[in-house]
DNA sequence: TCTTTGACCCCTT
DNA sequence: CAAGGGGCCAAAG
């Protein structure tokens, strides 16, 4: 991991190496780069999201394995499609943790 | 230029 | 055990 550089680049390449049928919680990401309390720019850096198409942002969840509501790719709906295609059970714009929670 | 909000989380009382 | 407040960095108005 290359501290070396800002939080975003951190967050960028966490959110890049997560497989593929597997989720991120923005807690994950925050702790993974040293500041379990990030969360919120974690969110920012998705927001501001540089590399589309490289950085799966729908697979970057909430603490509660729920999908946001801002993530605006062109659907609300596009994301739990999309996770659910890469074989993730989603229910009500929530996924299991327990089974598809990514750990670094 | 300064203030407030924002795809959130953790810790304390 | 449960509820509330605080904190982090950055961008937009």
């Amino acid at each position: 991991m290359d501290f070396s550089k800002n939080y975003f680049e951190n967050v960028y390449d966490l959110v890049k190496k997560v497989p593929k049928g597997r989720v991120v919680t923005y807690g994950e990401i925050a702790r993974a780069v040293g500041n379990p309390r990030m969360g919120r720019q974690v969110g920012w850096a998705l927001h501001v999201n540089p590399e589309p198409g490289v950085i799966p942002c729908h697979r970057v969840v909430n603490r509660f394995g729920e999908l946001s509501s801002a993530f605006a790719f062109g659907g609300v709906n596009r994301q739990a499609e999309l996770l659910s295609e890469e074989g993730v059970e989603v229910i009500d714009n929530k996924v299991d943790l327990d089974k598809y929670g990514y750990k670094f």
